[in-house]
DNA sequence: AGTCAAGTCGAACGAGGGTTTGAAACACCC
DNA sequence: GGGTGTTTCAAACCCTCGTTCGACTTGACT
């Protein structure tokens, strides 16, 4: 959309690669809005920490509101992008009916090893889940209507229960989604004081495994 | 703490009995922070929906931040002291060790309970649940390190479930939680566009079996 | 009636915010 | 090398917001 203005036109999904100047606020906007929260970073605090020019934002995306969303576009995209492949895999490993668990998997998994403290994403799962209750109107006016994607894993998983009734198929979604919108980087905070310091957030592969392990009972029940 | 400025000293919980003028503001600023968000909620939205004058804030609750943390403080007391007074009374039935799921009982039903579209808490709900995410840094220092209230919970599991490692009881508690904080409205509303209407987020009785059930077998998995 | 503290009111202050502007710098092509 | 379109820059604009101020009203007590 904005791609009309980058004259490289590079046509890909990697921001870094943009002007450099675009790609420096997307990067700084991304960190900041994810650490800081939205409303607490003003366009001065993006570039800023960017090193470019206080009227960059409004010259490569529009507005702030516009730089939120492409952001919160682009990564929701990128997310739903891996969500779905993984789903796709596990239905062509189970002759397009996979359990349970690697629906969860699919669910789970991608947002997950983006968290690793040793990967580059992990500061755009923690602005995903930011937008999810900070976000502007227009994000969550996606977020509320755009269920397609959703729609998938929620087909799949009665496909793969056709005991349960859907409504309950769908209220476990729910709950299994939340599990997922908890892991802020505050709650595990809390999680770390609370447990003395036992329960280690950084390692993403056990907490998988226990969240998959937790909502495949859930579903099971 | 701000009963020292109240001048009829009525010594409640209840806001509404205050200086008409103080609990005018108490009350529409909760609701409209409910509704719209910390940040997107000013000094003047408030008054003017109190029907009272701008300086109001300042004077009976010194900021507009003390104004959100006495809300906040008041409304997590109220949540806590319920949640405590059920965990409780299910240890007094089972001789000190309730079964998991009347410990869940205790942590769902009194936010679930106050959620019902009649309860007049359903409002300070949303606003507890968007404290977590939206807080002030005074009210994320409060979440982050007072975890007295989790931690009775997490021994009554611990002792309900003594063949399973603290660490992941503690887990498990915060799957648990990230049930509940999930329960917004635009939560509720995305549920009901997928699922075409089917789920309905009046049913509170029925959601808190249904969260009960999922999160028990979670926990005994 | 007089006094004094508490509360209310309209008005203004000052800071910080997003956005705009117009000129300068740059890159590219004929 | 001139011309053209794009990008960068410093500065300013303008609005909203939280807060404060000083005057006025109210009510209780002497």
């Amino acid at each position: 959309m904005t791609d009309s203005l980058s004259p490289p036109e590079d046509a890909g999904v990697d921001p870094e690669r943009e002007a450099a100047t675009k790609g420096a606020v997307f990067v700084a906007a991304e960190r900041l809005f994810a650490l800081e929260g939205f409303q607490n970073v003003s366009v001065r605090d993006i570039t800023a920490a960017a090193g470019v020019n206080l009227a960059s934002v409004n010259y490569h995306f529009g507005s702030k509101d516009a730089l939120l969303f492409e952001i919160f576009r682009r990564r929701t995209a990128e997310l739903n992008r891996e969500r779905a492949r993984m789903l796709h895999m596990a239905s062509d490993r189970h002759d397009g009916r996979p359990p349970v668990r690697e629906i969860l998997a699919a669910l789970f998994e991608p947002p997950l090893r983006w968290s690793n403290p040793a990967h580059d994403r992990r500061i755009s799962v923690q602005f995903i889940i930011r937008a999810r209750s900070e976000g502007t109107e227009a994000m969550r006016e996606v977020l509320r209507t755009d269920v397609s994607h959703l729609r998938r894993f929620a087909d799949a998983l009665i496909a793969a229960l056709p005991s349960l009734a859907a409504e309950e198929i769908y209220w476990r979604l729910h709950f299994a989604l939340g599990m997922i919108h908890n892991n802020r980087f505050a709650e595990f905070d809390r999680l770390h004081v609370l447990s003395d310091g036992v329960t280690r957030e950084s390692d993403v592969g056990a907490l998988l495994k226990r969240m998959i392990d937790f909502a495949e009972a859930g579903f099971l029940a």
